[in-house]
Formats: C-alpha cells, structure tokens, sequence
DNA sequence: CCATGTGAACAAATTCACAGCA
DNA sequence: TGCTGTGAATTTGTTCACATGG
C-alpha cells in the first residue's frame, strides 16, 4: 500500500500532533473535520495540514473533510503504530518511572517491558508493570523479551557505556535523555532530549533586553 | 550591550546545544576550539555554528577560533541565564519529582523552588530541595516566592485549569509536558513536550515499508 | 597562514491562491 | 457551494566560497 516518499522530521513530528487531535476529536464523537476546523482548534495552519497529508495520499473528501476515523487509522499505520514496539527503561529513577508507567495504560503501541538499574536498592522494585532488574542482565534481557528500542535515563556518565551495550545487543532505536553526544552510527537512530534546552528556550524570552 | 536581532527559534536551540559542547570542553581543559573542531567533535555544521554566532557580534578571532570561556560566558548572557529562574512543579508524581531533583544540583540558572500537588498523599514529601505543597496553595506559593515559571506534570484533565491559575497568578512561561492543547495568549510563551513525538518518531523509521 | 565573518547561491519549508471535484 | 489537493510564489534556513584581518 503506502510507499513513502521522503519526509522530514518537520512533517514527520506534525503527524504525531495531528493523529493526537484526531483522537481527541474522536473522544468527542467528531466523525468528520476539515482542516480550516482542525487548524482552528489546535492551533495549525490549513494549507500545512493538506500539504502534510496529501503526501501519502487523497484522504480527504473535497468540500467535506477528512474521516476523523479513517484518517486517524491512516496516520496510526504510517507512524509505525500498528506494530508494538517493546521497550527497555535503563535507569529507574524517577524519569526512568515516570516512562515506566506512562507507558502502562497507553495505547499498547510502545510498552516497556523491562526496566535496569545499576544500584542494587533499586532491583526488584516493581515499577509499573515491570520488576526492576540489576544493569547486568541488560543483554539477556534485551534478547529473551525481544525488545527492539532503549530508553536512556541515566546519568551521563554512564550513558556512552550503557548505549554501547544496546546497540551490541541489537538495538538500533534509541531515546536518550542524558546530555552527553552518543556516538554516531549511520544504522543506530538516537533520539536525544535535553531539558535544559526547553528551559532555555523560555529562559531567552525572559531576559533582559539591554 | 547586546542588542538582540530576531533569532529563529532553530538557532535558539542551537545555542543552548553549543553552550552544552563549550562546557564539556571547558572541563577538558581546552581554552580554544575552531568552528570546525566543535563540530567534528560534536557533529555539527562548522558554517551554521558561525553563521548562528555572528548574529550577536564578533566573538572569533580570525586565525585562531573562539576562545572557550568567553564564548560560553556570552551565550549565558544571551540565553538569558545570568539571572535565576524560580520555578514551581505543578504535580509531584515520577516526571515532577525527576525535574525537581534535577533542578537541585544544576547551575542555578533554573531552581525549582516550590512543588504542589493535589492528592494529599503527596503533600508534606520532600523531594529534593522543597517540600510539596497542596494544590490550593499555588497561587499564594508564585506569589511568595517569587516564581516566574511554571512547569506542567499533571494529567491532561487537570492540565488546563492549572495552567489558567499560573496564568492568573501572573506567570508568563510554562513548560507543559500534558499532551493537550492550552488556550493560547499571546502574552504566556508555553513550549510543550510530548514524549509520544519523540517515541513516534523512532517508530516510524521501524515500520514495516510495505 | 588560518579560521572567522559574510554575501551570494542553494535548498527546504511554508503560504498563497485557485483549479477541480463531491 | 465548500473544501481538498497542488503548482507557483514566498519566506526561511543552510551551505558555499572567499575576502578580511589577527
């Protein structure tokens, strides 16, 4: 069916948004929308949202809209949705937690299905789902629960080691939140978040214009 | 002093991303790093690491580079960093308790300096520097502490009632990590985080390309 | 010399404006 | 009629290549 042509990260995140308020609209018992209501209820441009779709395909109905449903179905199966993805959390402080059961109740599209960490008060702490297991067993874990993407939640000391060793496993999809440059392989894809990055990014408009 | 042209909010977070590299280097020792050495180091584009500079005035020496401290003395300045950033946490659960601990130990331009909550369980911990307060009190909690941002880790429903009592309590820059949409007001700068995006994003490159 | 700073060339992304279709 | 889908126009962002100056 959708054979994808190239998009950029722009459009890719801005289909994330979308498919968020198609399930709100849903949750609203919404059946149809048009991109002039949805831009004017989320905040969006109209004519980015037609261009943003109209890459995939006509999912649109001319001078009706857009299926809530069906379009949500749609960019469900594009962003890689339908497949369940199974997760490791590698450090189980309170972000590590946090991921762990925000990722309990959710949709089942990501689940974590284990948690490690290298202090020994932490393991078999049950967190979520998921019973806390020492950072050694991180390969065995990563194989016998087929898990196919790592989540970095560790001080950055320990991040470059710890990415090594998802990467040896197998793993080449990675969310990391430590601030440190994790080396670059063209087959590894690393997403990095940097807090301080956001807050810096209020912090400019807050200061003082001299 | 500087006198700050437009910045896109792109070169924004560049900045933050360079100031990070700086003071890795800093740690290190180095005193000099060229444009071209800072982004080998750290993957980057050596001509955009210039261009985004010059924006703010001549901070290189031909020949040579840039000289590390100052460089990272003056984007502190520009990101607005000099001064302190007071901090509430609305919702002590696993994320607010991560950010509260994790604005403890760091340089002091952000302090998180107040945490509320509204289930009484919580209120009376003490998570890392503060001790979380009732919900009810945040609006005297901003006002007695000098709190000019606000930080969103609460679920959706309760995401945008808060945020209009921030906004009543006069603060003007929330970081919201509650997957919905907050009314906008041209006058409250609010950068939300989504970790759905980023956990999206790394699915799509897994999908099955059919 | 060597690396910055910068205008000019290029590329990407967004917006416009309208043809085309239910 | 009304909204999609889309080429064309515009704006924004990046890269190139070189003159400039320590």
């Amino acid at each position: 069916m959708s054979l994808i042509p190239d998009i950029s990260p722009l459009t890719l995140n801005r289909l994330s948004v979308y498919l968020r308020c198609l399930r709100i609209l849903e949750a609203e018992g919404e059946t149809k929308v048009s991109s002039g209501a949805l831009a004017d209820r989320f905040e969006l441009s109209p004519a980015q949202i037609r261009k943003d779709l109209a890459h995939f395909g006509e999912f649109g109905v001319r001078g009706v809209g857009y299926d809530v449903e069906s379009l949500g179905a749609h960019l469900h199966e594009l962003l890689g949705l339908n497949a369940q993805h199974n997760l490791v959390v590698v450090g189980i402080g309170n972000l590590g937690s946090a991921l762990c059961s925000f990722l309990g109740f959710n949709d089942s599209s990501f689940r974590v299905v284990a948690g490690v960490d290298a202090d020994p008060e932490r393991v078999g702490k049950q967190v979520g789902d998921i019973t806390v297991q020492p950072l050694e067993a991180l390969e065995t874990v990563v194989e016998s629960a087929g898990i196919e993407m790592g989540v970095l939640t560790i001080p950055p000391e320990a991040a470059t080691q710890c990415y090594e060793r998802l990467v040896a496993s197998g793993i080449r999809s990675i969310l990391n939140f430590a601030a440190v440059q994790l080396p670059h392989r063209s087959d590894v894809r690393v997403k990095n978040v940097d807090f301080r990055v956001f807050l810096e990014e209020l912090a400019f408009f807050r200061r003082d214009p001299s």
